[in-house]
DNA sequence: CGCGTTTCCTAGAGCTTCTAGGATCCTACT
DNA sequence: AGTAGGATCCTAGAAGCTCTAGGAAACGCG
C-alpha cells in the first residue's frame, strides 16, 4: 500500500478546485478525504480544522488573483493598467468562482497581514502611478477603486445584474471609463 | 404545555438576531430550536431547509435595508441623498453584521426577482434624479455605485482596511466626494 | 362537542467534525 | 543492515447537525 502522497499545499489547492466545482460553503473535510482516497481523519495530519481548511484556500486565492493582477499590470500604465487589473479580477471570479468566494471569507488580522492582501493594496496602489494622486487622496482612491471592483464582481457572479436589458460587459468598460475619469479628476479635499 | 408560538417571520428575525450574534454561517437549525424551546425537528414544519431559512434570512434583510436606505432618501437630492443612502449601507453592515452578510448569498433568480434586489436598484437609481444622466450611463452608473457601496462596506467589515494608517472614516467621506464628482462629470460614451 | 389542521414530539438514519490511540511507511543515523 | 523517530494513515467512536416518518397534543371552527 503506497501512501496518497497528501501535503497542506497540496491538500489546500485540491480544496480550491472543489470549491469551483461545488460552490465553496461544500467544501467538506470528507469530500476532500474521498477524492485522495483516504479517510477523512487522515487529513487531520495536514489541517487543524475544517476552518483553518478554508482560511488555506482564501490565502491561496488571494495569492494566486494577486499573481495574475500583478502579470496583468506589468508593462501597463494609466488606463491600460486599470482596465487589465480590473479584467483580472472578473476573469478570475469567472473562472473560479469558488475560490473568488473564498476570499470573501473574514480572515482575523494576522493571516490576513500575513497573506496577499497586502499585495492587493499595493498593486491597486501601482495603477495610480500613471495618474496624479498624493496622499491621503492616494489612499482613498485606492480603497475606492479595490471596493468598486470587489463589489462589482461579487455583485455580477451573485446574478445581481441579471434581470437587466443592458449587456453586463457593456456596462463595466463603461465602468472602467468612469473610473478612469475619476481619477484623472480627483476632486480635492473638501 | 402551551405552544412556543413559531411562525416562519418569527422564526426568520430570530434567525437574523442569531447571525448577528454568532455570524451568518454558525446560523443553524438547531441553534434556532434551542433558542425557542424547542426541538430541532419541529422546526421543519415551518422552513422545508436549512438552506431556505438561510435565504429567508437574506430576503429580509434585503427588504430591512432598503426600507431604511428609502427613509434616508426621503426629502433628500443630490449628494446629500448620494452620503444618505450610503451611510444606511454602512450603518446597516455595522449594527447587524450578520444579516449584511446574509446579503451576499447567491439567490436563484426567481427569489431574487421576488425579493427587494429590484428595490435597492430602483433606490439607486433614485440617486441619480439630482444627477443628469440618461440611459444608458445611467444604468451604469447604479451599477457601479451599488458596488463600490457593497463593496467597501464588505472590504471594511471584513477588516480589509485595518492595517492602514488613515482613518476609514475620513476615506469613506472622501469616497462620496468622489463619486458625487464622477455623477457630476460622468464621462461620455466611448 | 367533535373534526381537521397545525404544532410539537420521539425515534432514528445519514453525514460531518474531530479526538485518541495504534499500525505502517519513510528517513536518517549508527 | 538495523533501528529510532517522525510522518502518514488507519480504526473506533463521540458529538453535533440535517432531515424524514409517524404519532400525540393543542388549537380553531362549525
Amino acid at each position: 500500500m503506497t501512501r496518497a502522497g497528501v501535503t497542506a499545499a497540496r491538500l489546500t489547492e485540491a480544496a480550491a478546485d472543489l470549491a469551483d466545482e461545488v460552490g465553496f460553503e461544500n467544501v467538506t473535510v470528507s469530500a476532500l478525504a474521498r477524492g485522495f482516497g483516504v479517510k477523512d481523519a487522515s487529513l487531520y495530519s495536514h489541517v487543524k480544522n475544517a476552518h483553518e481548511l478554508k482560511v488555506r484556500v482564501a490565502v491561496f486565492a488571494l495569492a494566486e488573483l494577486a499573481d495574475r493582477a500583478a502579470a496583468a499590470l506589468a508593462g501597463r500604465a494609466g488606463k491600460d493598467a486599470l482596465v487589465a487589473f480590473a479584467n483580472a479580477y472578473r476573469d478570475y471570479a469567472k473562472e473560479h468562482p469558488g475560490r473568488y468566494a473564498a476570499m470573501r471569507m473574514e480572515l482575523d488580522p494576522e493571516t490576513a497581514a500575513a497573506s496577499a492582501a497586502r499585495r492587493h493594496s499595493e498593486l491597486t496602489r501601482a495603477i495610480l502611478r500613471g495618474y496624479e494622486l498624493r496622499e491621503p487622496a492616494q489612499t482613498d482612491a485606492v480603497r475606492l477603486l479595490h471596493s468598486a471592483f470587489f463589489g462589482y464582481v461579487s455583485l455580477e457572479t451573485a446574478g445581481g445584474f441579471r434581470h437587466h436589458a443592458r449587456e453586463v460587459d457593456a456596462s463595466w468598460s463603461s465602468a472602467m471609463d468612469a473610473l478612469d475619469a475619476l481619477l484623472r479628476n480627483w476632486p480635492p479635499a473638501s
